[in-house]
DNA sequence: GACAGGTAAATTGGATCCAATATCCAGGCA
DNA sequence: TGCCTGGATATTGGATCCAATTTACCTGTC
């Protein structure tokens, strides 16, 4: 859905995450497993907005645990830099800033290539096969959250093969905070096709195997979309 | 001690009340942190070693606090891969290998160029004095530890003017992060003399401002590094 | 003698309780 | 009137307490 940025009342805040709550909670072994998932899920679709207070007692009053496994998620969270800490004041949604925005986007056209790189030669034609779904499925979409998803899993599914956990997780981290950033571009600015034939053409390289195109296109998809991100971001701040 | 009462300003008075807290402050705001920099500095030291499993009550103990603050620290450890939990059974120290080791040096390798990149144009002649000064001082160190110190520093301060808060941050997460692999091969193979040269070619192709030259240095360093440590590693199963 | 089962000890996960700190508001004083 | 000061209140940080799970050991049987 679009947010401009909270002009609902926090009671309907809370009634979008009791619906996470409940449809996942079964899954997980610990209690703060869950709520760490469940909040950097709200968190990076949205959910809960960025500046958002992050009160203890109501939230685990949300989840239906004590206090205390909420604090823990909230720790976790603050290490992957999705949520602040002020020293008896409380912890609030991480805020968003063209200068992040940047940051990351730096991250990426560094990660991502590599990642493309060590992933491209081990890329079977199943692989290939799902990212072209993928695309087809982006074309179809309008919705801006899964939009988000399936644009990080059209990357992903191209640098799976990379047999690097640690940086794949990274790169993923890296996307999904960007996907964060992008909510507010669809919202505001709607859907670029010109994303898709970069998609498109990214997909091609990888056929020819042509490494050093693919990182290219990859490099410049994301800059770009940093880029535009950027100025939108400078636009209202 | 004392001051002639009222010869200055007062805003030059709080100036002086500023620099005095923050010097005495070292003492960290909340226990959590506290325990949090200890450990991580514990672990990445090598004073925890790999594998090491984390009682709670014992850490607790160690360090005079309830086992609450140890348990969020370790949560935080846990975000950030130094520590890996394990549900009812406890925390142990990150286990180290090759694979990990090659992770680590594929992502330092693509991160560092990067950081390098953006931070060479505004390195100031003072930056460059203190990376040689660095350089002289590993000349003369034979800890390991400081040793390490003084490396991670070095690469520091070559990129500490790209600008990007949370790039630097990762860069820095992953240079501590080889250190402590690093100490096992200084700790079995002595030290290397051609890494101190590789450190010089890479101080004089940032004062000639040559970004190719010095990135270029920066990778093959980096990979090297990464290849000689997989093998070492490999050795010992 | 070895293995299965069950029980007890140890340790973690979670809840509750208390203390410390920041914010907010009222009232006094220049 | 404006600012500072003091206290009330809400919220977090930390300690203690209880429950749930795992592991190890012990015992009994095959």
């Amino acid at each position: 859905m679009s947010q401009p940025p909270d002009s609902r009342p926090p009671d309907a805040r809370l009634a979008d995450l009791a619906v996470l709550i409940a449809r996942n909670r079964p899954r997980f072994r610990t209690a703060t497993e869950f709520v760490e998932a469940a909040m950097r899920e709200a968190i990076l679709e949205g959910v809960l907005p960025a500046g958002a207070p992050l009160r203890q007692e109501d939230l685990a009053a949300a989840f239906g645990v004590s206090r205390m496994p909420v604090r823990e998620a909230l720790r976790q969270l603050e290490a992957r830099a999705l949520v602040e800490f002020h020293p008896h004041r409380g912890a609030v949604v991480a805020e968003i800033s063209a200068e992040d925005s940047a940051d990351i986007g730096a991250i990426r056209a560094a990660l991502e290539p590599a990642a493309l790189r060590l992933s491209l030669p081990h890329l079977t034609a199943d692989d290939l096969a799902l990212a072209a779904e993928l695309i087809a499925e982006m074309d179809a979409e309008t919705d801006p959250g899964r939009m988000g998803e399936l644009n990080r899993r059209f990357h992903m599914t191209l640098y799976s093969r990379a047999g690097r956990p640690r940086l794949l997780a990274l790169v993923e981290q890296h996307l999904s905070a960007a996907d964060r950033y992008l909510r507010f571009q669809f919202a505001a600015l709607g859907y670029h096709p010109r994303s898709q034939d970069e998609h498109h053409a990214l997909l091609a390289a990888c056929r020819a195997g042509d490494a050093d195109a693919a990182c290219g296109i990859v490099v410049r998809h994301v800059i770009q979309a940093g880029e535009q991100l950027s100025a939108f971001l400078d636009g209202r701040g």
